[in-house]
DNA sequence: AATGAATGAGCGTTCATTCAT
DNA sequence: CATGAATGAACGCTCATTCAT
């Protein structure tokens, strides 16, 4: 998919992508702690370190802030996840890394994770297309490894809802961490939803079966 | 927990009730359309059948149309789960029955299950705790009908989460619909997941097993 | 042709009438001296005596004020013209005394008809077509008094033409006051333009010849 | 009349009439699309083919480039003005030829005169005074023309007045296009009012008399 | 108890102008 | 001389809330 273009009237390339982290960075903070629409664009100015005029210099509606930021985070959610799963060798014990690796990374970018999902609906229609077909991507990646993990086969609608329950579960460490977070540890809680996750797929050959 | 309550300069404690209700009614097919943020309180009064003065007469503030609607909701929601969930002869099939339930209701409720989740957090603070109360309440009914259910004992941390999983679940059946919907009928959906449920408790007497 | 509504959310007419009135008092004082574009919507409200929310609540956008603006003066204009021009017993004295009307409504309303002048153009297109409209309305007007008028006939060619040149004749007081009214008062521009008229519609009798 | 200088912070004089040129020619063309208020300096900058640092090199303020397209219009106006009164041989028929070249003229910069009648009121109180002044010596021209054509003698003011009343005559095909034009063609227009002034001035050996 | 006109703080956005490079 | 990134005052407009009737 092409990369959706946020129109600009600076020339200067890296000077824009400089900029636009900036903004990126100040948004995040400020969506995050009080929402897109009760954050003013002259906070994110201000939160970015530059006048509102030169705000607007990067963006041409507060909507795009909105999709820098989503985009952004995709774009780093989807580049650690690539990381973190391997391709070549897979096994069981890939798969098991891989989940690791993906509860890991939703851990490390939480305020990111809530952010989105208050808020992509905020998005013009045509940007949560473009946000959702990411989405989509990323939980191929995580189909594509269940597929090539397992010793046996499964179909499609299964894989597919296996990834998507995974793909939920990291996010709801997220959004759900006022009810998660005081009963477990991050490490709990990931060894934990593997192990579930092992015994539905009959791979617990290498964890603690539920009920012996 | 305490109901909490929404003042008003209204003595009249039935009409209070009636012109609530038409504000809810009215209120959440607004949010379902456009959001919180994007609807007036001019649009909210209009939908409700009566005037911005009349409808400041039975609120203080636009969060307290938002808070009475999430209340609203979630009492739907919460009266038709324990209605789903006989508590007196818990057995597997009853988890099932319970668990079958539950996702029906959360389609049946879909636009109602988005408003909810995209709007809590423009609720102020203490509303939103009151509303997280609900929902811890829901997942510990959950909680109980596993527990209840299973002809084994499982931690309570690990009934919890899969509580949380299976809650976490029927949400996303609403939230992320434009994944799923497109791939899954509500019966498929369902029991795929109830099979997995299955599957990872063991329970695969009365379901083919994911791998035999 | 239909009237032109500007749409308001208010309900009481009379209401709407007296607030747009004030409005429109307002905002020619103020387009008169710096014209639309310079004139910001604050100044209309505060020179129009209430606040920009009220502003508001009886207009969409600024260009509907302007639009009342111009309504209200043709209106005005048209009125006092059909007044002065009585179409019963049309004859020669009655040319001359529509025209003399007309020239002193003119040097009456020369604010108003400068803003139009300047402004009409900032309208948006179907606002500008309706304006245009009743200016070909006024024309008409004149038309007809000349064509009933005289004691013979012309074409409808010479009658249109004579029409306009009487009618931007009558504007040009306004707008090229500058160089007009340093060399003539109303009463002489009127009666020497009169003159000129009648020489040139061979009516002579009544006026001194310009060449004996 | 000096010239009205615009201040610049350039030295080469020659570089100066070039850049403002491309000004004016890129400047004309927007104003004549949007207005003057309507058009940016950047998009001046840019149909002037170069960047808004250079613009600023070579005017103060944005009116300096209004200013400027005015002052050009003016003077290519006046120019062909000029060209077209042979001032040598008067007669009759030099009066009909400098009206047939004047009308010609306002038909063949018809954008140009709208747009000078729409914005000189946005100039500068100093410049408009300096326009105003070049209006005041083409009304001149007018009035020496009629004054040397006729075979009779005219009161300064009868001259004033018909000086002025041709040249809004002209100015009239211009900015009352959408009633005129469509009723009448150039060369009619030019004829019609032509045998009217010259009924007018009782020269009408040369036309057919309105009436017999 | 119901109405709806009035308010004004505050929003997103623009654009003339400056000035370091 | 030329560039274009940066600035921020100012704009048009909205809408939650109040309060006199």
């Amino acid at each position: 998919m092409e990369k959706k273009k946020v129109p600009t009237s600076i020339k200067d390339q890296q000077l824009i992508e400089k900029r636009r982290n900036q903004m990126i960075k100040g948004a995040v903070n400020l969506f995050k702690e009080k929402g897109f629409h009760r954050t003013t664009t002259r906070e994110i100015a201000k939160a970015s370190g530059f006048s509102i005029g030169t705000l607007y210099e990067y963006i041409r509606t507060k909507e795009d802030v909105l999709f820098l930021v989503c985009d952004s985070i995709y774009e780093r959610v989807k580049e650690r996840m690539e990381q973190a799963i391997d391709m070549e060798k897979q096994s069981i014990s890939s798969l098991k890394n891989a989940v690791r690796s993906y509860f890991q990374l939703i851990d490390d970018m939480q305020d990111e994770v809530i952010v989105m999902y208050q808020e992509v609906k905020s998005l013009p229609k045509d940007a949560q297309e473009y946000v959702m077909q990411k989405e989509k991507d990323m939980v191929h990646m995580l189909e594509r490894v269940i597929q090539n993990s397992l010793p046996y086969d499964l179909s499609d609608k299964e894989i597919t809802l296996i990834a998507n329950n995974i793909f939920v579960q990291g996010q709801m460490w997220s959004f759900r961490r006022w009810i998660l977070q005081k009963d477990f540890t991050l490490e709990e809680y990931i060894e934990k939803q593997l192990s579930l996750l092992f015994q539905m797929l009959n791979l617990d050959e290498h964890v603690t079966k539920i009920k012996g």
